[in-house]
DNA sequence: CCACGACACTTGTTCAAACGATAATTGTCA
DNA sequence: TGACAATTATCGTTTGAACAAGTGTCGTGG
């Protein structure tokens, strides 16, 4: 609706569409942004998921053992586990199988609610929690060490300002939502 | 190694740091934006996927079609081309059956060295993209068009600074490595 | 020429992501 | 109260991601 359409302007300094002109080049800075994105998510990825795979678990299994141990000793319901993780879980019971299975979380079908299936971290859960917390400190410095304080604050900003639009149950579901 | 160890100075105005002070906290700015990435590529992938599943390919394909439409009407080997995705795909076998099934591709082993396999985009091929070319034009609308473009350089800037040390082959095997 | 390692792709297998259908429970409104 | 919609979790199934092993091909050095 509201795209500028200017057509042969200059094509802003931060912009690479000088180089390789013939090239496949991003059609729209706002698709280069997201291809950006999506590259530097996937490299990042690949050392963190390092972290967590000799333990036998994902990234999003190790966030969601983060959430039920920052709520602890209380238990929290599935959905409500499942909205606040980082990234989409279409299938929390499955997730939970597993962690279960591992003994790291506990299981019990609210009395007051019974729809609901509450979940609780265990102390092995906690156990490996702590156990980990060196580990994804050292993970963090060697994906973005590189980048000053400064420099990472203004990267959290944006991000944030990114997906504003985009985040649905805007309240204070999620920790990174400092407005 | 060389990690600043300040223990409890003032956590950067950018920070979240004050909100929810029990509540699960990142304990690590780093970690803190490597979520934040992930979230947010999670949330503007679902656009992103929207756009390409009822043609029943991935973001991924779409990617390699993309890749395979420039260098058209050359070919490019399996592996060369795999290594211009934006993200890394392991297994391009499976992938090209894909798209072949489709009709999208034509594969023939190469003549001059056996061992590579070579891909040309078809006729239907092009098509399909360019069909979508302005379907993708608008879902980077949606996804990222509230920044104004200064703030979609910076944005495009740092996820390159973020990811320049992890970037393999840092040659140009990709067009959004611009400096 | 031949042995050997490196390279490129294929295939097998396991596991997780994703969507939809279903069942159980609760809330709502006539 | 009773019918009906909404919520929540589970399960079936399909699809793709990921790793490892195997096959064919090329380059190199003896």
């Amino acid at each position: 609706m509201a795209s500028s359409r200017r057509s042969s302007v200059s094509p802003s300094r931060l912009s690479s569409a000088k180089r390789s002109p013939a090239a496949e080049r991003f059609d729209s800075l706002e698709q280069e942004a997201y291809l950006q994105l999506w590259r530097t998510y996937d490299r990042l990825r690949e050392l963190d998921e390092r972290v967590f795979s000799p333990h036998g678990i994902s990234a999003q299994q190790y966030n969601a053992l983060r959430v039920l141990r920052a709520v602890h000793p209380r238990g929290l319901a599935s959905s409500s586990l499942g909205s606040r993780l980082v990234s989409r879980a279409p299938d929390m019971t499955r997730m939970l199988d597993k962690l279960e299975e591992l003994g790291l979380v506990r299981r019990r079908r609210s009395l007051e609610n019974r729809r609901l299936v509450e979940v609780w971290i265990t102390p092995a859960g906690r156990t490996l929690v702590d156990r980990l917390a060196t580990a994804v400190r050292q993970c963090g410095r060697d994906q973005l060490g590189h980048l000053d304080r400064r420099t990472l604050g203004q990267f959290v900003d944006l991000l944030r300002r990114a997906r504003a639009p985009h985040d649905r149950d805007s309240a204070d579901a999620w920790p990174g939502n400092g407005r």
